[in-house]
DNA sequence: AACATGTCAACTGTCGACAGTTGGCAGTTT
DNA sequence: AAACTGCCAACTGTCGACAGTTGACATGTT
């Protein structure tokens, strides 16, 4: 069937991809300890598997280790939330700049359609659901066509995502979010990388703050 | 001597040093594969303790994974380096704005201190140090006060010495570097965040230029 | 009662061995 | 001679078991 991709993933490989759903889902608490052979046995493996796979979420940040003691989901302090988001800050404020030198115009197809899905979700009165705010960041990275920065920002949206499900975040600024991708799909379009940057850093900092206001109750 | 266990550090992270040398200083060169079998005889240890500091090693990116064929030490294209400096870029122009709003006087000693003894070695007549070269990077990232950018410069700095020792990079450039570093300090002394993000884009675009040339011969 | 000390269970770190897969090589066919 | 086929050695992926360390509990001391 798909003889490029492997037949089966590792046992590790697997291992990553369900720990890391629990992890960020929150089914694993924050501050919880990981037991090597409880979770062994239930993901029916054997240790050696699973210890690469704990290393491996370690090296992604969902995890942190402490020798002879195991791996904990790291807890996060509102001093982690902002240093990471001056992380996400300088990569996504150079994805965007670069995104608006570079983007074709199917780039900007697949950014509007993000867009609009999200104004039409947004009429319907739901919650903006999370997975198209990854959508949109995704779509840019794209258009930015830089491999290693693109890998990096999935590598701290994905840290990002862990601290909101640990501050139990409540998202009620769709309104803001919307406008600030639109904006940032014009200013892409127009091909003003100064811009870009200026408006993706403006972005980010309003969702820092929401995520630090409602983390504080 | 050989104690039942290790002391202070584990066997997985005395290989990740170990290896991590030989990885950088070419003892293992580029496009070549890492035998478990062979490499665990030569440190004295099991795979499992190995396999460990392989994936970790590989997570930094020093080496890359071919399931059920082993590590092999990436080869560097052209595009590589480009790509790189690309998110090298980012984040030590986001370094450099912080460090500007951030740095206090004990700060700017460090930095006028490293670039002094750049100038003493300069006049010695000798290769500039890569050593130094990090040692001023690194004062900036003190100075920055950013934990998440300082790791994850540090983790692409690792990478840009794997591309230097597989280019055979020869670094005449030394003059131009000490200039940019003592301007960067000047900027940063006065506050100016914009103007430090711009010295520190030219000055790692001419680094990048400098390697891609040094690599066509 | 508070503190120091000894003991212990639980867990991680490590090892050696087995099984499945991969790439290459010899032999055969056209 | 070139290409195809089947076999084989080497290596990775995985497992179960042992040894050392850690934190907690129980016991004894001031």
């Amino acid at each position: 069937m798909t003889p490029p991709t492997p037949l089966h993933l590792s046992l590790a490989g697997q291992a990553v991809d369900v720990l890391r759903e629990q992890v960020l889902t929150g089914e694993i608490p924050a501050g919880s300890r990981v037991n090597e052979v409880e979770v062994a046995q239930k993901l029916g493996i054997s240790r050696g598997p699973l210890r690469e796979a704990i290393r491996h979420l370690a090296s992604e940040g969902l995890l942190t280790l402490v020798p002879h003691r195991g791996a904990f989901v790291p807890a996060a302090t509102p001093e982690d939330v902002r240093a990471l988001f001056e992380l996400r800050t300088a990569l996504e404020c150079a994805a965007a700049e670069l995104a608006a030198s570079r983007r074709t115009d199917v780039d900007l197809v697949r950014l509007r359609d993000v867009c609009a899905e999200s104004r039409r979700n947004y009429r319907t009165g739901q919650p903006f659901p999370y997975r198209l705010d990854l959508a949109f960041h995704q779509a840019l990275l794209d258009a930015a066509r830089s491999p290693y920065i693109a890998e990096q920002v999935r590598l701290v949206q994905q840290r990002v995502v862990l601290l909101r499900s640990a501050l139990a975040d409540d998202p009620p600024h769709q309104q803001a979010s919307l406008d600030d991708h639109d904006e940032l799909v014009e200013v892409i379009a127009d091909g003003d990388a100064a811009k870009a940057s200026t408006v993706m850093r403006r972005h980010l900092s309003r969702v820092c703050a929401q995520m630090l206001t409602s983390s504080t109750h």
